[in-house]
DNA sequence: CTGAAAGCGCTTACAG
DNA sequence: CTGAAAGCGCTTACAG
């Protein structure tokens, strides 16, 4: 039924040993030109097409990436997901894709990770426990955790600049007069909600300005949500920075929704720059993270690291830049 | 390095045979209580793993569903997405993630399907060869058209009732009162584009109604920029039927833009009701595609044929509902 | 450059 | 219920 042709039949046809037909498929393996052909050709009138659980089993590898994320919900998130699966795919890989629902990655993930003993992992919106990242570790496959600091251990990071673009974004609204502030932060135990956070009330703090600060989750409704229970409280501040935009969108609709002028009553900055974030709807006023180049250098580490593992690990920082639109 | 303990070593440790330990992971083999406790603590000292690679070699089986996909920036898709992941996961199934930039299913992609032996295949927003689907089915590999009709061959496909929803929307806009109407289509070779004209204009044409048609892409620029073109043409329609929610928004965006009030001067109705359409920002009128039975419906299928391939075929549709807000 | 042969880590008849 | 053995379809030293 299932793939029948082996290289055995095309070896038969073909005149050669199988030794050869495998070789006409290894990358690497030196066959003469005029096997090659006939190889070729043999296997293309069989329909043969080399059996990868066999290669995979012998060579102790795969073209397999996984990609463990969890908030697809997050157009920031399709939008890696659509160029990482595009790029990864020029270079040969295949993606296992891994939806996680609980912020951290469950064991039974990692098993499918390593069951498939994928040549590399991108981790994203999601935390892991020490003893799962040890796991990869002695399994040599490198792992980048992609806009997201890890919690545990040591690996390889890619981020954009979040310390930089908070700072940058509370001095701009200093600049445009902004007094008492509101920070709307994302999920509390995220790196990237930490850093815009700190780099954000640093500056404040310095310069003496008073703010209020909410958590929330990353998420439009609790963006929603957060802003209502500030506008309950009838003081309305003269910005609010929010650590992500698709929470920023929220907060615009509720204060529309209570006829809170934007930006005359007060101003709304987010962070991520996605497409909607230019949308008339909103055109916010945010930071870009430069996902492009975020991606390149998870990719090229990857890369590297599958070539030869060396267990180098850093985290990157890539500079993001200021979106200035109509919000503010 | 990279896993080395395999059956043989959890054998000689648990004082059983290598066929044993085979025994106690091969689901419906027998092994008595006993020798499966030894096997387990020896693995579970050795720290074994079975190979996934040796298994599917053997079995000519693998626990992995293919899903092909090319729009993930519509919020729509990425629900299908997480959907299945989390579901297929329930049943023991991982995902291989195959997005394709293209309309139709590249042959590289096909490839890379059956290379890994996928036990099912899940196309959405996207198109198929006749020679494509043929080799799907002559190595017995259950594929579903999720959200589109298959334009060649014949296949299983899941779709919303896009006819019934779209004659729906006609009716209720005319019992609204409005006389000339709009219609801007997606992508023209799509089954839902088509379908869900062809709904809307059987009950225009049979109530003698005028309407015009713009023809557009599914995207939101392509709303966008569709609107403004029907706007330089000085004769505002009395309503718009969008074929899909994130066009709609387009549409809305452009109307605002151009000060054309929504209802009064102007209705909007799209096409799916993804999360967004319930945003205060637009509120949208819409048609509801039932994602999780269209998600049940499409998986069971494949379980089934998974389980014993038949090859059986249909075309399914689901009741979707209407679902008023107050752009209309 | 090529072939014969061993072996990757499993599953699966086949005996017992 | 269990073990010995064959074999899945490849890669890879090893000779020649």
């Amino acid at each position: 039924m299932r793939e029948t042709v082996t290289a055995k039949d095309v070896a038969k046809l073909a005149g050669v040993s199988q030794s050869s037909v495998s070789r006409v498929y290894f990358e690497g393996a030196t066959v003469s030109e005029k096997t090659k052909k006939r190889v070729l050709d043999a296997a293309e009138e069989l329909g043969y097409r080399p059996n990868v659980y066999a290669r995979s089993l012998i060579t102790n590898q795969s073209n397999i990436i996984g990609l463990v994320m969890k908030g697809v919900q997050n157009p920031f998130y399709a939008q890696v997901l659509k160029r990482f699966s595009s790029i990864f795919k020029q270079h040969g890989y295949s993606i296992l894709f891994v939806y996680t629902n609980n912020d951290e990655i469950q064991q039974e993930d990692v098993e499918t990770l390593l069951n498939y003993n994928v040549a590399g992992v991108v981790v994203t919106d999601a935390t892991m426990l020490f003893s799962v990242g040890e796991e990869f570790k002695k399994n040599h496959i490198p792992l980048v955790f992609f806009n997201r600091k890890p919690n545990t251990g040591s690996f390889y990071s890619v981020c954009c600049n979040n310390i930089d673009g908070s700072r940058s974004i509370a001095h701009y609204l200093l600049s445009k007069g902004a007094s008492e502030l509101v920070l709307i932060t994302g999920n509390v135990h995220t790196s990237t909600s930490i850093e815009r956070e700190k780099g954000f009330c640093e500056v404040l703090d310095q310069q003496k300005v008073s703010y209020r600060k909410y958590n929330s989750d990353y998420t439009y409704e609790g963006g929603y949500q957060t802003a209502m229970t500030v506008l309950e409280e009838k003081r309305l501040p003269s910005a609010f920075f929010v650590a992500n935009d698709i929470m920023a969108f929220g907060v615009i609709d509720a204060l529309r929704k209570n006829d809170v002028r934007i930006p005359e009553d007060t101003k709304v900055v987010g962070f991520d720059n996605i497409a909607m974030a230019s949308w008339p709807a909103y055109e916010l006023t945010t930071w870009e993270q430069p996902i492009e180049e975020m991606i390149e250098e998870t990719v090229n580490y990857l890369l590297e690291e599958i070539a030869s593992y060396t267990g180098f690990v850093q985290d990157i920082e890539v500079d993001g830049k200021f979106m200035e639109r109509k919000t503010t």
